[in-house]
DNA sequence: AAACTGTTTTTTCACGATAAAAGACATTAA
DNA sequence: TTAATGTCTTTTATCGTGAAAAAACAGTTT
C-alpha cells in the first residue's frame, strides 16, 4: 500500500452531493475545477458513479439516474489526508497528558503507533516545527518544548503586535475596497450568532478564525498572514481541550468582535486600537487560563 | 547508497586539528562532546587515525604519532550535509536568473538534477517554505513566489517590528546580565574590523549576524528569534549575489553598528530606537537596491 | 476552432529497506 | 565506585519503488 486514494474518495463524496441538485453533470474539466481535483480523478469518480447506477455516462452526456443513498458515500475516516491523521494523533498525545517539556519524540515509535511510514511522520514533524512546540537535534531526536505558559505568552505577544498593525491597516483601507463588504457580511453572521448563542455557541470558533484572517490579510504581509496558521492551530486544539465555560467565553467574544467591527467601520484609529487591544487581552487570558500550571520555572 | 557518512568525515577533519595541539587525546565520551558527535562516530574516527598511522590507540591511551598532513583530510565537499547541498543548488538556480515568479518547481526534476532522492528534496522544500519564497499546491507542484520587491518589503517590515522591540528589551536588561559582556566583546570586534576595513570588509556579514542575533535573543520570544533565520538566509545569499560597493556598504554598516551599540549601552530608549531605526533603514535600502527591477505589478 | 473526451506520460505521495549515527547495556580498568 | 571501553540495539537519514493523482498529448465532437 503506497498511497491512499483519499483525494478520490473525498471528491467522490462531495460529487455525490451535486447529484441531489441537478439532472445531469457538467463537463469533466468543469467538474475538476468544481471539486478541486484533476480530470484523472474526475474520471474515476464518474466511472464509479456509473458502476453503482447513479448516473448513465456516455461521453458528454452524464444523466443522473437516482439520488445518492447514505451507503453510497465513502466513510468519513477514509477521506482524511495522511497528514491530518498524523496531526490528530500527535496532538492527542500531546494534550492527553504525560507530555512533559523536554521529552524526546521518536519518529519510528510515532510511525508504528499511528500505523504509517516514517517518511510521513518526518515530513509532518518538519512542517509542525514552525509552530514552535518542538525542536530538532541535528542527526538525532526531536525535543518537545511543550505547551507551556511561556509558549502562550510568546505566541500572544506576536499576535498582538501583528493584529494591531493589521487592524490599523484595515481601517485605513479605501472606501471601495471589497473588504468592507466582507466585514458587513461577517457582522451579520455575528449578530445572528449572538441572538442564538444559547444553542449555537460552538459555531463561534469557525467564525472567529474567518474574522481574524480577514483582518490579518489587510496587512498585505505574507509573514503576518502565515503566522495566523500558528494561532489558528493552537486555538483549534485549545477549544477542543478546554470546554469550561465555553458558552460564556464565546458570548463575550462575540460582543467584543461586534465592538471591534464597529470600531473598524468608524475608521477611527484610536477606537480600533482600543477595541482590538481589549479583545486580544481577553483572548490571551482565556488561553492562559487553560494551561495547566505545572512544574515550570 | 542510503546515507553518506559526512558526519563522520566532518568530525574526522575537525578531529585532525586537535592532533596539532596535543600529545594524546582525551577519552571517547569527552571527544564526543568536543566534536558534537556520538561515541560510535568517535570510535570510527579513532580507528581510521590508527590505520593511517596518526595515533597509537590502545584502550585509554591514544598517543599522537605524527602531525596530520593536508592529504589526511577528507575533501571539503564530502563533509557537507545533504540539505546544504540541496539548498545551495536550489538557491543557485533561484538567483542565477530565469526564475520568474509563478514558475513551477518540480521535485523530481530537482532531485535528478542534483543527484539525490526525492525524499530529501521534499523535506528541503518543506523546511524552505517557511522563508515565504515558495508555496505548495495541495497534491501538486510548488510555486515560486520569487525574490521580489514585495518580498523584501514584507520581510523588512517584520524585521523592523521585531528588532525595535528586541532592542528595547535589550536596553532594559539588568546591569548584571551576561549580554553586556557579549556586547562589549562584539564592540571590540567591530572596532577592530573598522580599523582594517580595507582588507577585511568581507568578514562583516558573519559579524553582522552574530550582532543581530544577540539583540533578537533579548526578546525572549522564540518566534522573534526564529524569524532571524529568514533574515540571515536572505542576507547570506544576497551578500553572495550582490558584491557592488560591498566595501563601502559594510563600512557604513560597521559605523551604524557602533552607534547602535553605544545607544544600547546608554540605556536611553529614545537613542536606542533612533540608532536601530537608522541602521535598519539603510539595511533595507541595501536589500531593495539589489533586487532587479522586473516586470512586477 | 474551441471545448470536450480518450489515452499516455509525468509527478507526487507514501512505503519498506538499508547504511550511518546515536544510544543503551555490559564489562573492565583505575 | 566512578568512568572508561567494548558490544549490541535502536533510531535517523536516504534511497528506490509503485500506486494515486496530475498533467500533457492526441483525437473527437459540436
Amino acid at each position: 500500500m503506497s498511497k491512499s486514494n483519499n483525494v478520490y474518495k473525498d471528491a467522490y463524496n462531495r460529487g455525490l452531493r451535486l447529484l441531489d441538485e441537478t439532472k445531469s453533470l457538467p463537463s469533466e474539466p468543469e467538474l475538476g475545477t468544481l471539486l478541486g481535483v484533476s480530470r484523472t480523478t474526475i474520471r474515476s469518480i464518474l466511472a464509479r458513479m456509473e458502476e453503482t447506477g447513479l448516473i448513465a455516462w456516455n461521453k458528454r452526456s452524464k444523466t443522473v439516474l437516482r439520488v445518492p443513498r447514505p451507503d453510497d458515500f465513502f466513510p468519513e475516516e477514509e477521506t482524511d489526508t495522511l497528514s491530518q491523521i498524523i496531526e490528530r494523533s500527535f496532538m492527542r498525545r500531546l494534550l492527553a497528558g504525560g507530555a512533559e517539556p523536554g521529552m524526546q519524540i521518536n519518529e519510528l515509535e510515532l510511525a508504528r503507533e499511528i500505523g504509517v511510514g516514517t517518511t510521513s511522520v518526518r515530513e509532518f514533524l518538519i512542517r509542525f516545527s514552525r509552530f514552535g512546540l518542538i525542536e530538532k537535534r541535528r542527526n538525532s531526536h526531536w525535543v518537545l518544548k511543550g505547551f507551556t505558559r511561556a509558549f502562550a505568552l510568546e505566541l500572544t505577544e506576536i499576535r498582538e503586535m501583528f493584529e494591531l498593525r493589521s487592524a490599523a491597516a484595515f481601517a485605513a483601507l479605501p472606501e471601495d475596497s471589497p473588504v468592507w463588504a466582507d466585514l458587513d457580511r461577517l457582522e451579520d453572521e455575528h449578530r445572528l450568532l449572538a441572538r442564538e448563542i444559547a444553542t449555537r455557541f460552538n459555531e463561534f470558533s469557525e467564525l472567529d478564525e474567518r474574522f481574524h484572517r480577514l483582518i490579518h490579510r489587510a496587512s498585505h504581509n505574507r509573514f503576518i498572514v502565515d503566522f495566523y496558521d500558528v494561532i489558528a492551530m493552537i486555538f483549534h486544539y485549545h477549544y477542543q481541550w478546554n470546554k469550561a465555560q465555553e458558552r460564556e467565553r464565546n458570548e463575550v467574544a462575540v460582543a467584543e468582535h461586534l465592538a471591534y467591527i464597529a470600531a473598524l467601520k468608524s475608521r477611527d484609529l484610536d477606537k480600533v486600537d482600543a477595541a482590538c487591544r481589549k479583545h486580544l487581552k481577553s483572548a490571551r487570558n482565556t488561553l492562559l487560563n487553560s494551561i495547566p500550571e505545572g512544574h515550570q520555572p
